[in-house]
DNA sequence: GACCAGGCACATC
DNA sequence: GATGTGCATGGT
């Protein structure tokens, strides 16, 4: 018998403790990070923050004003710098256009609206959307990532080619929607998976979810 | 030197 | 609808 959601999530609890996540100043800085985080590791993600800081560039309308190409260059640590230049101009301008920048005026916003309107953005998929729903704006969505695929179709509580929706529903129908909960829950699964499952080096034998339940 | 990382869009079948 | 590929740096 498989072990529950809320059953796993507090035995990586009481594996790991809290995350704090997610490791950013405020709202915007959030969001930023998670477009420069996709496919990329967190620690190359800070260096290029830390070069937008510099510049005293993190902030929307100043980011906006910088041409694609320093743009690029002051992200280049956080790897794919020309789309992620491109992605960020994009969601600048959606950002800007809709919501004049104001991160109140989008968190006002109802989160199945605004996650449609999120995902019309080019170079914002499911799992950034959904993490500036729940990172930067405190809603209660669940994110997934390819850790958390790996890790629960290894341990067979899905098929490892589900879809993200699939996913998402398997934690959203049996947890509360509670912000805290969603938010710590997908920062252990990162930390379970790079701890105890990347891609090619299965270290299933010590994983804490090991014997289920 | 190979492999991997807190994805996504686009082409092709 | 499923599957493959390009995008790129920096740590292990």
């Amino acid at each position: 018998m498989k072990g529950s959601p809320l059953k796993l999530y507090k035995k990586l609890y009481r594996c790991f403790g809290p995350q704090h996540w997610w490791p950013a100043k405020n709202a915007f800085e959030v969001m930023v990070g998670a477009i420069l985080t996709q496919n990329t590791a967190w620690a190359n993600v800070e260096k290029a923050i830390a070069n937008l800081k510099k510049a005293k560039a993190l902030e929307a309308r100043k980011l906006n004003a910088l041409s694609s190409k320093r743009l690029a260059r002051l992200i280049r640590p956080a790897g794919y710098y020309n789309i992620k230049a491109a992605r960020l101009k994009c969601y600048l301008r959606f950002v800007l256009d809709i919501y004049g920048g104001s991160v109140r005026r989008m968190s006002i916003v109802p989160e199945v609206t605004l996650r449609r309107q999120l995902l019309s953005v080019k170079g914002i998929g499911p799992e950034t959307a959904d993490s500036i729903l729940l990172y930067a704006l405190n809603k209660p969505v669940f994110v997934v990532d390819a850790y958390t695929k790996r890790i629960f179709s290894r341990h067979g509580y899905f098929d490892e080619g589900a879809g993200y929706e699939e996913v998402q529903g398997f934690f959203t129908r049996k947890l509360k929607k509670d912000v805290k909960l969603f938010n710590e829950y997908h920062a252990l699964i990162v930390e379970l998976g790079k701890s105890f499952c990347r891609k090619n080096k299965p270290r299933c034998s010590e994983c804490p979810l090991k014997d289920d339940k």
